[in-house]
DNA sequence: CTTGCAATCTACTCGTGAGTATTGTAAATT
DNA sequence: AATTTACAATACTCACGAGTAGATTGCAAG
């Protein structure tokens, strides 16, 4: 998902420099200086993503021309082009890279063994929490998904079955349990996300809420929601919490 | 909000007949006329703001043609820009109708007289049902803020605000008077927010739930969400709930 | 110093689609 | 029937921005 290049400038440079390099010095200097050729290539290629991260986020990806984006860092458009092959890879990687996270922090939460309480209140926790640090690749992600290949829209969407899924698994658990009390676990998992969805469009860094004391809350009434006893989300084991750092 | 036009195409026509016919014809003939002449337009331009909806929803207002549109309902592209001054024209109609159809039903809502939990119950069911029948508005104007003037931005921040606020007030009451338990009650109305936002981009027409349940299931979990007691929302006075069709 | 190669920029092409000037046509008016 | 008027289509212009070819700079090795 992250190798939408690799296909176009990549070759040009690198193949090349590979074969001169590799021919001319000792395996061992050849490896550092790859090495540290790798590290430049990748901070270009970050600096590039978080000047458009920047500007699409702020003005929306139609409206953004890629040369502002160069701008933005100090370079011309063909700049761009020798690390993505088109505006759209640019923001494939973009996307792809605010579902990574989120797919990541749902895997690192669901995984947890625990009651479905537990559960249920790491998920909203955690997943708040990844949200909103990478708020602005999320938001992108949600208003340009029709700037997609449809193939990629499939696989988004399939995704997000899979989230629903997950989180009607725990709800149902929990209900079954005795835990919840909850008429209808489609709609409340769909509630659950709507929340959590919604957060990235209102926060704003340096508000009235840090991003932990936000996740605590939302969770906290995502609890209330599927009528959890009121301090069962304080039941969650602390090592659990680590991946929500100190206040 | 609703008068983009009335600059550019009816002048052209409308002064000019309407000078004509008015000295022509006795004044309730003149009328008649005119009540078709109206109409006739108007309908001409619900049908454009109809096939754009529908493919600025599935395409993106970025990669939909003005072609597209007047090919969808048979016509060419000057007819349309005969009843809209431009692309970004068509597009504020149909963001200022989904604001202006949020903003009603808000209103209807929250100035009924009743218990903070009536009130709520009303708001959620209401506001929800009012969104999932204006879907498509909805979306594109979520999705396509950006492409609009500053100006226009600026006006919708200050209805949602507004919107947070009358939430947050209702709550405040409910918490006051013991109804509603909730720690903070503006994370709570943007969570309130926040799932009835989302329902516009999950739900389905002809899916499992119909609109109705939909917001009925909606309603019910917003209100367990603020701790008010199960079943409370059934204690809306039916009267309330006319705007709700039967189901 | 100079030669070679990689990285970057300057200066283009070219398609697309918004918006418009002009022409055609059917109905209403005389 | 003749002519005016309303309206819509054909057939354009024109700007903009994605993408690229070729010039240029600068660095590394001999």
């Amino acid at each position: 998902m992250l190798n939408s290049m690799k296909t176009r400038a990549k070759p040009r440079s690198v193949s090349k420099t590979m074969a001169t390099r590799t021919a001319r010095r000792p395996a061992g200097d050849s490896h550092a200086t790859e090495d540290i050729r790798d590290a430049v290539w990748r901070l270009k290629r970050e600096t590039i993503v978080a000047a458009a991260v920047d500007i699409f986020y702020n003005k929306g990806y139609a409206k953004t021309t890629l040369e502002e984006v160069a701008d933005a860092i100090h370079v011309t458009k063909p700049f761009i082009y020798s690390h993505f092959k088109s505006k759209h890879d640019l923001l494939a990687e973009i996307c792809s890279r605010a579902l990574i996270v989120s797919h990541e922090a749902l895997n690192r939460a669901s995984s947890q063994p625990g009651t479905p309480s537990e559960k249920l209140a790491m998920i909203a926790r955690d997943f708040m929490y990844s949200l909103l640090t990478h708020q602005a690749h999320s938001v992108i992600y949600s208003r340009e998904e029709k700037e997609l290949d449809p193939e990629v829209c499939k696989s988004i969407n399939q995704l997000r079955r899979d989230f629903d899924h997950r989180l009607e698994a725990i709800i149902a658990e929990g209900v079954a349990s005795g835990e919840f009390v909850v008429e209808d676990v489609n709609l409340a998992a769909l509630a659950i996300i709507g929340i959590v969805a919604w957060s990235q469009f209102w926060y704003r860094p340096g508000g009235r809420l840090t991003k932990e004391q936000t996740a605590d809350g939302v969770a906290s009434l995502v609890m209330s929601m599927v009528g959890a006893k009121r301090g069962s989300a304080a039941a969650v084991p602390p090592e659990l919490l680590q991946a929500v750092a100190g206040r």
